[in-house]
DNA sequence: TAAGATTGAGTTCTCAATCTTT
DNA sequence: AAAGATTGAGAACTCAATCTTA
């Protein structure tokens, strides 16, 4: 367990909590970082080791879209287009997608999944869901709709932050 | 604005909301992803673009534990082992903290804040309060305390998944 | 000119391995 | 052996710059 170069679980996060500052603990940046290295986390232990949270988004995006361009793909998964440039790269080496020049424009390239990457998919899906039921283990529906309708809440309002 | 390798706001994050697969945009992993991007692309234009949250992170923990050594500050800033040589290597080079090998025991680093490095955490530390006011705007004091109690449940909770 | 994809540089982050000290 | 710090490798992420195509 543990692939080099896979983000894993860090022992640094089990003592975190315990001896931090006062004003980190309270403060929102701090508390969102955290809980972002412990989704990863559970990621890594519980859905895959080698495919990434960021690469399974991609193949959800291409199996919803088959044939969309790699930039509106970017976006839908909220990834630069530098980023998924690089996740797009190792996902086509190992084989889980193909990106094809878009003929009528030769700027694009176009996605679609592999044999390998629907199979891949397919198999993901169901431990990512199975996390995602973890994740919210011990809320009843109206805390989960909640807690979701909050994250975006956060979400929107913070990125209109960061550009103004 | 934007100083190179420093990690700023992503254009894709403005339309990722819009084009998401419904599965993505209801799991907690994807909305914490998304919100950890807002709130560093928030950092960036609000607070500072050359210090990082992790490297204040770091500045508030050494200014309340002067002369601790570099492994027990790492945890209570929540920062992998090697992740913390990496940070303050570079936070050293800015001329931030002074690293002294402790004399009772060669193996360990004890860290303090240089006058410098006193002055950037007083100078960032106004702002980084006033990025916390922003990012909980609109927000009474109950909800607020609310907000922060669910992050450190979730991350909590989380981190034993993540650890079993 | 402008748009899409890529590369380059730099930060964060993790794990495994190494090196020094206890 | 064990603990603290570091290095090496690799993934994600951002921006600026470049290259190709429209």
């Amino acid at each position: 367990v543990g692939i080099k170069g896979v983000r894993g679980a860090s022992r640094a996060l089990l003592e975190a909590a315990s001896n931090a500052p006062p004003e980190l603990l309270a403060a929102p940046g701090f508390l969102v970082r955290r809980l972002y290295q412990a989704y990863v986390a559970a990621w890594v232990r519980l859905v895959d080791g080698t495919l990434t949270g960021p690469q399974f988004a991609v193949l959800v995006a291409v199996d919803a879209h088959p044939g969309a361009d790699q930039g509106s793909l970017a976006a839908a998964v909220a990834l630069d287009r530098s980023t998924m440039a690089d996740v797009c790269r190792r996902m086509e080496e190992r084989g889980l997608i193909f990106r094809t020049p878009d003929v009528a424009d030769a700027r694009r390239k176009l996605l679609d999944l592999t044999a390998e990457g629907r199979q891949v998919l397919t198999e993901v899906n169901s431990r990512a869901r199975a996390l995602d039921e973890e994740l919210l283990a011990g809320l009843d529906p109206d805390d989960r709709a909640r807690l979701v309708a909050d994250l975006q809440t956060l979400s929107e309002r913070w990125v209109q932050l960061g550009f103004e």
